[in-house]
DNA sequence: AAGCATATCAACCGCTGTTTA
DNA sequence: GTAAACAGCGGTTGATATGCT
């Protein structure tokens, strides 16, 4: 845009580079010639131009031997392919495109190149210009990433392909994307999920908790992957100008980002920002003397233990807000915001029991996550009613001791498919209490989606029929289709009971061969993978969650 | 109107895979 | 077989435009 100004300088061989360097253009160069850099001017498009078509495309690096241009080859190729090519397409996207680009996406991940040329006359720089800022609105707005057509069309497709058996050209994709474009998961979470299933019936409803928030490695907010964004940081003024109760922070250097405890580091901040939790869970001044959550990063340790092995990727659904806006792709309100989980704690169950059961410095945010999934599994039941009384909350839960894990537990057997572990029982769907009750017009009537949902807190408690599966899906918020494309999470260990069944052929053929031999070398040794991921507390973690459902329905 | 934050776009950088000598 | 050159890709940066307070 605005290099274009620039074209008034038509100076295309500087006689003094020097000059022309004082004037804001940059060289470099061997020692021979030196190259120019920044903004393309009028003149130096006429010589591409006029090279190009007398040579045609390729060697690059020719052009300044034979015209004298004083560019790269590089920045000549770049230059005719985004700007000076014919038949290319200026301005905004169309509509059509826009959801074209989504669907590409959703299969391809970020292989711009291989999306421009279904585009006629766009460029993969512009698409990837494109995406990166919707990604950026929607993560601001904490949206779905991807429109609910397209994902519900990944979905179905992943189911079809998974029915077939093997993978097919999608599957490939598909298959692509998890091991190129996706969260890096930490193989061991399996393996202490899977280890925990005799005495961890829970395990897998915990999985989306566990595998969306801290299993990741190397999360950061750019990540793209997250199939609904998380909202960003009250940094943006629109959410500054919010009137939520969200006492954010102005100082930049926190942003009001501290989720859970006190001594928290980067990565459990990303790990929450990544997880979805950042503004969920962003506690605010006031709040940070309540309670630490924390039971792992206390004791200062880095978080930056590299595995022995390297990471798997996988595509990882993230922690699912309720889909709000379904059917309002790209022109939806932001949803509303949440209270404090922090305050939500304080107001509940102590469980300051826990913090001494992890010590792992990386897990911070899996258990946090799996502690605050037990509290809300327990506090929807026993004490929705108390925070939530000037919300339009319903208060889920005046059926009997067990049912509700019970169902869910039930549930998971009887929808043991791939969508179950990360759909729509996201922490928020349990946590009507969080929901704040001041807002904006736009926010309140997203509130009102956003409570309107929250009978779905009680999915769990919905017995999987074909006739609520779409009524299901809308709340599953499947943003992602590629990440839905089996059950291997079931199958890699999330999965219990009769699902719980782990072949390294089905990992190898799912996730390919590499994953197939870290999944061998984590099955061969649990207990050390465990300690080398440092996720050795997950298992008493999890088990601490299980308890402390029971001493919430006891209490 | 000023100041600030965000959006947009063009271009660069580093890396990787392929081709060629 | 190997190294250099080349081509391409994806991530990132930086400048300007735009919008908001």
């Amino acid at each position: 845009m605005g290099r274009v100004n620039n074209e008034i300088e038509d100076e295309v061989l500087p006689s003094d580079v020097s000059a022309a360097q004082s004037n804001g253009e940059s060289y470099e160069g061997s020692t021979s010639v030196v190259l120019k850099k920044g903004p393309w001017t009028s003149t130096e498009d006429d010589i591409l131009v006029d090279y190009v078509n007398k040579n045609g495309e390729g060697n690059w690096n020719a052009v300044q031997k034979h015209t004298g241009l004083l560019r790269c080859g590089k920045s000549c190729r770049l230059r005719w392919a985004n700007h000076l090519r014919p038949n290319l397409k200026k301005g905004a996207f169309t509509a059509e495109e826009e959801r074209f680009i989504a669907e590409l996406h959703a299969k391809m991940g970020n292989k711009w190149a291989r999306m421009a040329a279904h585009l006629p006359g766009r460029t993969d720089n512009e698409i990837k210009n494109y995406w990166n800022t919707r990604i950026k609105r929607r993560q601001r707005a904490g949206l779905p990433l991807y429109p609910p057509e397209v994902s519900l069309q990944g979905f179905q497709e992943s189911q079809r392909n998974q029915s077939n058996g093997g993978l097919n050209g999608g599957n490939r994709m598909h298959l692509d994307m998890l091991q190129k474009n996706s969260y890096e998961i930490h193989g061991a979470i399996f393996d202490s999920l899977k280890d925990n299933q005799g005495i961890l019936p829970y395990a897998p409803k915990f999985s989306d908790v566990s595998v969306c928030g801290n299993m990741l490695k190397g999360l950061d907010s750019s990540s793209q992957y997250c199939s609904v964004m998380p909202p960003a940081s009250p940094k943006n003024k629109r959410l500054r100008e919010s009137t939520i109760p969200f006492n954010g922070s102005k100082d930049k250097k926190n942003n009001g980002l501290y989720p859970f405890c006190q001594n928290r580091d980067n990565n459990s901040d990303k790990i929450a920002h990544s997880f979805g939790m950042q503004a969920l869970l962003d506690p605010g001044p006031s709040s940070h003397n309540s309670m630490c959550f924390s039971h792992s990063l206390s004791n200062g340790n880095s978080s930056t233990s590299k595995p022995t092995f390297e990471a798997v990727k996988l595509e990882l659904p993230s922690l699912q807000y309720p889909e709000l806006h379904l059917g309002s792709w790209g022109t939806s309100p932001p949803p509303p915001m949440l209270e404090s989980v922090d305050d939500f704690f304080q107001s509940h169950t102590p469980i300051s029991t826990l913090e001494s059961d992890c010590s792992s410095p990386q897990n911070s945010g899996l258990l946090d996550a799996l502690l605050y999934q037990a509290k809300t599994l327990s506090s929807s039941r026993n004490h929705c009613s108390d925070k939530g009384s000037n919300s339009s909350t319903a208060t889920p839960g005046d059926r009997g001791d067990n049912s509700a894990l019970n169902v869910y537990e039930t549930e998971w057997e009887d929808y043991a498919d791939p969508v179950s572990p990360f759909g729509a029982t996201s922490i928020l769907n349990e946590c009507p209490a969080l929901i704040g009750s001041e807002n904006s017009l736009d926010e309140q009537l997203s509130l009102q989606t956003f409570t309107g949902n929250i009978p779905k807190l009680e999915f769990v408690d919905q017995v999987w029929t074909p006739d609520n599966e779409n009524q299901t899906l809308s709340f599953l918020n499947i943003t992602r289709p590629d990440l839905l494309f089996a059950s291997d999470w079931h199958e890699l260990g999330f999965g219990h009971g009769k699902n719980q069944a782990i072949t390294t052929d089905t990992t190898t053929t799912l996730l390919g061969d590499d994953f197939a031999a870290d999944h061998k070398h984590m099955t061969s040794g649990t207990s050390q993978s465990s300690q080398v991921w440092g996720f050795g507390s997950c298992a008493s973690a999890a088990n601490n969650m299980h308890a402390l459902c029971h001493l919430s329905d006891l209490g």
